[in-house]
DNA sequence: AAGGTATTGACTTTTCCTGACTATGATGTA
DNA sequence: TACATCATAGTCAGGAAAAGTCAATACCTT
């Protein structure tokens, strides 16, 4: 298992067991927990604990410094006007898979609904596109698909 | 015998072996092991083991990356299949909606479904794309949205 | 011979991991 | 107060470990 996997595991495990979804780590103690440097911890926050995946961070250096990691719910309805409007022009692969990974695990999309997104901007879709069209489609499809579920 | 056909075998292999019919491969790894170079492993996915063929694919890169097949197993609805296999490469707006209609009709879809599926071909999302990939794509998009419903 | 199918390898892109360096906050001391 | 020192966290560039793409070439089949 990665580092970064087993990085993600165990703050999810601290969320989990916290009241009011919030972490609060403090990053070299942490690290050397889990045995990985420092600044990997970083790494995995900026990559998978973003504002995109629906998470705040907080910090603070020096003596007594900390790392604040707080898990945002909104409701449906909020939560997709706002994905929508953050997703503009073009969106890449990536991106596209943490909102729909987002919105899976914070409840907004179900199982079915949220693999039949996936599907609709998955890569055997946008190969039929050239490249310089595909974050443009994706964005367009994405949108579309998000939504027709807004009541 | 043929390396595609070892390597399509091998693969059946892992499916058949497998809980929830899904094999996960490093790809140079295997590559290693059945003897070949690791971008025919991709030549092998992308000529069978297709949507059409019943297959989805999804993958990693990176360090600890991996490809992950998954056979899509039928059940009631064997007319989904029947359905995705009669579109074809390409598909225009009008044989979409009808499509689409006889689904919700005939049950295979429920509405909010059917409107998902329909705002994903819409109009809107097609024009990002210049006319002429238009129906590839909506071929593309509608049978990767109907595989995703068969389980 | 023509046309499709397989094979290969060079090059690209993405993801992960590390360590050196930088920035900031807390605390003690003249 | 002003400054020094220590304790944290942040940034960034580079390298390694994957997977993806593509075009050239080889191999079949008819």
């Amino acid at each position: 298992m990665r580092m970064s996997d087993l990085i993600t595991q165990e703050i999810l495990r601290m969320l989990n067991e916290s009241e009011g979804n919030t972490a609060e780590i403090q990053r070299n103690e942490f690290a050397n927990m889990i045995g990985c440097v420092p600044s990997q911890i970083n790494y995995v926050l900026s990559s998978r604990f973003t504002p995109e995946h629906g998470y705040i961070i907080e910090s603070r250096r020096g003596g007594g410094g900390y790392i604040r990691i707080q898990r945002v719910v909104l409701n449906h309805s909020a939560a997709l006007m706002h994905i929508i409007n953050t997703i503009g022009e073009k969106i890449d692969a990536m991106t596209t898979r943490i909102v729909i990974e987002n919105c899976l695990e914070s409840g907004i999309l179900d199982k079915g609904t949220a693999l039949l997104i996936a599907r609709a901007v998955s890569a055997t879709v946008l190969q039929s596109v050239p490249v310089e069209y595909r974050d443009g489609l994706r964005a367009a499809i994405l949108k579309q698909m998000l939504l027709s579920l807004i009541d």
